[in-house]
DNA sequence: TCTGGGGTCCTAGGACCC
DNA sequence: TCTGGGGTCCTAGGACCC
């Protein structure tokens, strides 16, 4: 098969969560509007551009938004409403492309190869996705175009907000080239400093580089793949995520907590919600893990295999109660943060005849349960001890 | 300025098996 | 008596993304 040039979309929400809080209350337009976490331990999730002319950013702690910009509007958000908006954007972007993968709540990709014939030209069809999007959900999306992913991706920052902005293929490298490293999505803080130590700021120098030290930083085996990146270089398809893997919650403490019996009640609390999503989504877990963080900042995690897989609270509050005992018995309170994740997460069906005979009593007592809280709310039912 | 919550992927060492 | 290599599973930690 001849190497075709590939045409790739990125598309990418503007400013997301308010811009659905603007849909419903029009009084916020032209304001500053933050939406993140509002206790004293918050971070921003999104800031509106008003807000960000002031410094503010995504994952700033939220104390210091408030610094910056005080006459913001500050909400909590509504991710229920704002799932509801990703689901209808998904439904705009499937009428145009047989392959569209979202990456989040806000993104996704469109493999939109060949689609000229039916559509016109790349940028006058991004166009018509924008004005559909904009006419249907009240709120705008910029597109990124290039002939991979990773090159959309990037294409999509110069695209905002509100915009198109397309790098034709056989540009990538040239167009990569004068960016800083830091823009390339898998180089993080710590990638970039470290290449900051070899005097490498930018894509180009990254790609010319010499790989011998590289693969130091970088690590052995992904060095030349980035290196090739750096260049925009990504030959992976557009494909539908893949299944699951795990499922987590976790809650950090407007105040540290050092008393044990509170870390237990809400370890409990975690294991059972997240039980409960793992039971919704038809599936069953093989490994419970736990997280602690300390009030210095470090994170400890501890996980164990269960014996079978099994989707019932009880095993799950068992295991990550004992996880966390070991824990605190290694090094004792105050908490910061307290998580719980399921993993190893398989089919129903698959997993059944693994389930010995308390697995599937105690498997049917936590569904029964469940069905008693949609009707009568979380704090309807309880076990007794 | 003081760091959320939900995920994915990678590395690395040790156990265990063949 | 000393010494193998590969594969898989388990656990812990960390980087990164939105």
């Amino acid at each position: 098969m001849p190497a075709t040039t590939r045409t790739i979309f990125h598309v990418d929400l503007d400013a997301f969560f308010v811009a659905v809080e603007r849909v419903r209350d029009p009084s916020l337009n032209g304001k500053p509007v933050i939406i993140g976490g509002l206790g004293p331990r918050g971070v921003v999730a999104t800031a509106s551009y008003e807000a960000r002319k002031f410094g503010v950013r995504s994952a700033q702690p939220m104390a210091i938004a408030r610094r910056r910009c005080p006459q913001a509007v500050f909400m909590r958000g509504d991710h229920d409403l704002y799932r509801e908006y990703s689901v209808n954007f998904r439904e705009v972007l499937d009428r145009y492309s047989p392959d569209v993968s979202a990456v989040s709540i806000d993104e996704a990709y469109m493999d939109m190869t060949g689609s000229d014939r039916l559509f016109g030209p790349p940028v006058k069809v991004a166009e018509e996705i924008r004005t559909k999007i904009s006419g249907e959900l009240g709120i705008t999306a910029s597109i990124g175009i290039g002939p991979n992913k990773l090159v959309a991706k990037v294409a999509t920052e110069d695209a905002k907000p509100d915009g198109v902005f397309m790098v034709a293929g056989g540009d990538e490298a040239a167009y990569f080239a004068p960016r800083p490293v830091r823009d390339m999505p898998g180089i993080g803080p710590k990638a970039a400093g470290a290449l900051t130590t070899l005097g490498i700021e930018r894509l180009g120098q990254l790609a010319e580089h010499p790989v011998g030290p590289l693969r130091r930083i970088l690590g052995p085996n992904h060095a030349l793949g980035i290196q090739e990146r750096a260049r925009g270089i990504d030959r992976s398809p557009v494909m539908e995520r893949a299944k699951t893997k795990s499922i987590s919650a976790e809650t950090t403490f407007a105040e540290d907590v050092d008393d044990t019996t509170e870390l237990a009640t809400v370890m409990r609390r975690l294991s059972a919600r997240v039980g409960a999503r793992l039971r919704k989504a038809g599936l069953y877990a093989r490994g419970v893990s736990i997280k602690l963080r300390y009030p210095d900042f470090t994170t400890v995690t501890r996980q164990v295999t269960l014996p079978a897989p099994t989707d019932a609270d009880a095993v799950f509050v068992e295991a990550s109660k004992s996880l966390m005992d070991r824990t605190l018995a290694e090094r004792a309170g105050p908490v910061r943060l307290l998580g719980v994740g399921l993993t190893g997460l398989g089919e129903r069906a698959a997993q059944l005849s693994l389930l010995d005979h308390d697995g599937v009593r105690e498997s049917a007592i936590s569904s029964a349960m469940d069905r008693i809280r949609d009707r009568f709310g979380e704090g309807a039912v309880r076990r007794g001890s």
